[in-house]
DNA sequence: TACAATACCACACAAATGTGTGGTTTGTCA
DNA sequence: TGACAAACCACACATTTGTGTGGTATTGTA
């Protein structure tokens, strides 16, 4: 068993400000940590940087000003994912949290926004599958696809549609989750996969 | 009737450069933006960020690296909501941008992280809602709701349930949205309402 | 005791970055 | 036609910022 990454106190309140920084998104130069930290040395701050940085807690890119990554992806804004909750507790002092939503990682895992777009569904066309009107669509940038995948597909007026990716004798076709919509048997290029979807009310 | 702060072609995509950057934590140099957008010059940036913090749309800090403040609000983690996508562009490139999911404030709204928190849907009962066993459900903590609501209930048995809420009569009771299952007219109580569905694949 | 880690400082230097001036071209509008 | 704004470029310069080297002092530990 490892034990997690120890900080000093000091190295803590380093990472702090930059956690607050970042937060404020506009990430702080060597100096500015020396001065809010009361450090009269670029060389001190960069020991501690050298030091969070070998513990594993942020990247940093050479000669880029306020260049500094966290890896611990900004561990603030999670909700908790609660199972039940105790009856007579007013405030839901909730027992069994499984699992937590993480507001920034929940659509892109381990993407970056290069990697992903959002589409906003129109239409009733994949409602069976859960899908409705209005929802907003987030969509991995893939030019590929498995059978069954839900996939965002241009056809040839250039219209971007959300549809199920089915593949019939080797030969992919598009179909919709509603039985009112026939499938599109129509040329169309594959631009992304759905990963998400969130609906607000 | 004011018009909106127009905005050539060109200004919005500086804008939305920058918007991009600033989601991803590191706002950009002038020099980025320059090579980004095909600017030789610095100068040409400069004018470009006059233009647009003439018309409101940012601040800067002089001598500041970066410091580019984005004045249309917690600009912190947006993906792009594309409408129609060039056909050749292989890239989807940032052309034609609807607007954003803000990834911040898409759950939360004006709201805090205490007064909301996440459900894990199990079963079928809400699949006429599309509302699907697996996906997490953000409640907003409230104690009353209104008809026709969808609402996370704790039941007798400590059980917490996601249900819409209907009256009749006067009278309060819980409905499935699926026909298999039976309206709930035990003693409940209320402990927030779904403003929030996330799905993911 | 010797060594390593922490916790600092000073200062020089190079690279990145912002600023400022002075241009050119194009299109629109009066 | 002239005025003006948008949309560019080149380049010098100042400032900010990151890097690197070389120090000192303290503490815990092997």
């Amino acid at each position: 068993m490892k034990n997690k990454p120890f900080l000093t106190p000091k190295q803590e309140k380093v990472l702090n400000f930059i956690r607050k920084r970042v937060g404020e998104r506009l990430p702080p130069t060597i100096r500015e940590i020396g001065e809010e930290l009361g450090f009269k040395s670029t060389g001190t701050v960069r020991d501690y940087l050298k030091a969070l940085m070998q513990k594993g807690l942020m990247r940093r890119m050479n000669n880029k000003s306020r260049a500094i990554e966290l890896t611990e992806c900004s561990g603030f804004n999670k909700i908790p994912i609660i199972g039940t909750i105790m009856a007579g507790k007013p405030n839901l002092a909730y027992e069994e949290i499984q699992g937590y939503v993480d507001v920034d990682n929940l659509f892109l895992g381990r993407l970056g926004f290069d990697d992903v777009f959002a589409l906003g569904v129109k239409g009733d066309s994949m409602i069976d599958a859960g899908i409705l009107d209005g929802d907003v669509a987030i969509i991995k940038k893939l030019t590929y696809a498995d059978n069954n995948d839900i996939v965002a597909a241009l056809l040839d007026n250039n219209e971007v549609t959300l549809k199920r990716l089915r593949s019939k004798s080797g030969k992919f076709h598009l179909e919709a989750a509603n039985v009112n919509y026939p499938p599109i048997f129509e040329e169309f290029k594959v631009i992304g996969k759905l990963i998400t979807v969130i609906r607000k009310y």
